[in-house]
RNA sequence: GCCCCGUUAGCUCAGUCGGAUAGAGCGACCGCCUCCUAAGCGGUAGGCCGCAGGUUCGAUUCCUGCACGGGGCGCCA
């Protein structure tokens, strides 16, 4: 019996008292149903007396015993008590928790899918580095969050693509062909161009490859540099992020949206829903009746579109390709964005409410040898993507860098990640994993087909038993919230809560017959339940891209 | 000045769509492998949940103000 299922059940008995005139509802309710920290509080708990009181016109503590009579007489509720305020305890019996196991082992690589968000299409952008350089450890949180957000919205039901925008036009493209130009004649490298080692690197490359590039014109030079450099960076960034286990669904380009024309359609709606204007020379879009500070320029004097220009086009173009939602990840230093983004939803007749979801993530900072590090792509400090994955492995550092809510501060501590210790909780859950796959593993060796023989789950009456069901039956759960909430870091919370369950389960229950005993029905019930544990952790590791492997 | 985020155990941080005794890891201390993976488990110590008000049966959680810390307020990207 799940979690959903009782809650089904308060909703039934609810009905049926109203229905029967022993109760008043002002409107249908939504039973929560929670699992009491206290062991001694049942298996679940809820709290709808106390919530129904007022407008059922009774003391809580009579509603709760109203309805705790009626529960009571639920197959497989085998005890319901009323607590405090108008707490309703129940417990289930035995072998209505255990044939979870059975369940989840049945649903498999399925288990904890739901459906909160079917039928909704979602765009997911993240990362949208410039493409003048490799992607580097301050875009890491976002390359995990992002491509773990994208798995859970999937696993609820959502159509989903992950983006990637590419700024490749504009200053810093011309910043960045610059200063290649400049490392491969020797002139000196501009004051606000880019001083990393790589460009030395990468403007080599390019003079190996195309040699014929030094005796180009001037102005022909500068332009072959910097698409050259600009292919290789970008090959560089999706190589990268592909070791890193993030891989785009869709790479936009911003150059394709103005060859394209979708700028100019953009400013011709905003025309017609006469949000535009020209003044000072430059022209502008009104975004101040949306909400935000001051109107914002799309063509400046000089004739430039900005860089908000595109954005306003981009936004467009996702709406057009049939996007309900765009969720956007970006920055703490880039919170001023958001006020514009909304406007540019709203400018368009849409609803910024709806249509558009900002997830503002708090930078990383990064500590090694006890002092922060500061990144800084111009300056030439850069620790790369690719430098954490050869430092610590993918598995380490996507969880590391999911397992926090993204408006907390994040410090990514290098020398503890690479010291591969118990301080990275990714071990402790791998491990429950490992641990549960030698346990199936040895039970395969002594022979026992615990699925061709009967499941009693009545037989997992063991506190620690009863305590690992509940959690297999959270997960569900713990995916829509993580869905809805756009909070991709519950899952790895729950998968350390999960292992910690199972841990404490195999710490007092034997699983396998001891010596050449032959395996009792409690044993075969068992791993039945190691399978259903093994299962979830499976699951959640994959929605956090992490591996789930069975030996350590 | 205005806007966003944070403030919870010695340290790093969870938790809160308002619920019963606030959690984990690390660090400290004490135990547990002739037995399925000890990367594990059990126990002890450690808290005015930043401060002050408000809302109510009930606030660490919601609202307001304040303090401290981080980030942002360009015809830059």
């Amino acid at each position: 019996m799940t979690p959903e299922a009782v809650a089904a059940a308060i909703t039934d008995v609810l009905e049926s008292l109203a229905s029967a005139g022993r109760l008043t509802l002002d409107a249908p309710v939504v039973p929560r149903v929670e699992r009491p920290r206290n062991p001694d509080h049942g298996d679940y708990t809820t709290n709808v007396a106390m919530v129904l009181a007022k407008s059922a016109g009774m003391p809580p503590r009579d509603l709760a015993g109203l309805v705790a009579a009626e529960l009571a007489e639920v197959p497989g509720v085998s005890g319901v008590e009323i607590a405090g305020p108008g707490f309703i305890n129940l417990r289930l019996e035995a072998a209505a928790a255990g044939q979870l196991a059975r369940d989840v082992v049945e649903d498999g690589a399925d288990y904890g899918d739901v459906t909160d968000l079917e039928g909704q299409a979602i765009n997911v952008e993240f990362i949208s580095a410039n493409p003048t350089g490799p992607i580097h450890l301050g875009h890491a949180r976002w390359a995990a969050v992002g491509d773990a957000l994208a798995r859970v919205l999937v696993r609820a039901g959502a159509e989903v693509v992950k983006e990637f925008y590419i700024n490749d036009r504009g200053v810093q493209m011309d910043n960045f062909g610059r200063s290649l130009q400049a490392a491969a004649t020797g002139a000196a490298i501009p004051e606000d161009g880019y001083q990393g080692d790589y460009i030395t690197d990468v403007a080599q490359e390019i003079v190996q490859s195309e040699p014929g590039i030094l005796q180009l014109p001037a102005d022909e030079q500068l332009a072959a540099f910097r698409e050259a450099g600009y292919q290789l960076q970008l090959a560089e960034q999706k190589e990268s992020l592909h070791r890193f286990r993030t891989d785009m669904d869709v790479w936009r380009s911003e150059r394709e949206l103005h060859e394209s024309g979708a700028v100019a359609s953009a400013f011709d709606r905003f025309r017609e829903l006469d949000h535009f204007y020209e003044a000072d020379g430059a022209q502008w879009l009104r975004t101040t009746e949306f909400g935000d500070d001051k109107d914002r320029v799309l063509v400046k004097a000089d004739g430039e579109m900005t860089y908000f220009a595109s954005d306003t086009a981009y936004y467009f173009d996702k709406r057009a390709r049939g996007f309900d939602i765009c969720i956007y990840l970006l920055g703490a230093d880039h919170h001023g964005y958001v006020n514009r983004l909304r406007a540019v939803a709203a400018c368009s007749g849409d609803d910024a409410d709806r249509n558009i979801e900002v997830l503002i993530g708090q930078l990383v900072r990064i500590t090694r040898g006890g002092r922060e590090v500061r990144l800084s792509k111009r300056a030439g400090n850069i620790v790369t993507i690719s430098d954490l994955v050869d430092e610590v492995g993918v598995d380490a550092a996507r969880y590391s860098l999911i397992r926090y809510p993204v408006d907390s501060p994040l410090t990514l501590d290098l020398d503890l990640l690479e010291k591969r210790t118990n301080d990275n909780p990714v071990f402790y859950v791998q491990y429950a994993h490992a641990r549960i796959a030698s346990v199936l593993r040895n039970a395969h060796d002594l022979g026992i087909d615990w699925r061709a023989r009967e499941f009693e789950p009545g037989l997992l009456t063991h506190e620690r038993e009863a305590i690992l069901l509940g959690a297999l039956a959270e997960f569900p759960r713990v995916m829509s919230t993580a869905a809805e909430l756009r909070e991709p870091h519950r899952i790895p919370r729950y998968l350390e809560a999960l292992a910690t369950d199972y841990h404490k389960f195999y710490d007092s229950c034997r699983v396998l017959p001891r010596a050449d005993n032959e395996p009792t029905p409690l044993n075969v019930a068992r791993l039945w339940l190691c399978a259903a544990a093994r299962q979830v952790l499976e699951n959640g590791l994959e929605v956090c891209g992490v591996s789930a492997p069975d030996r350590m």
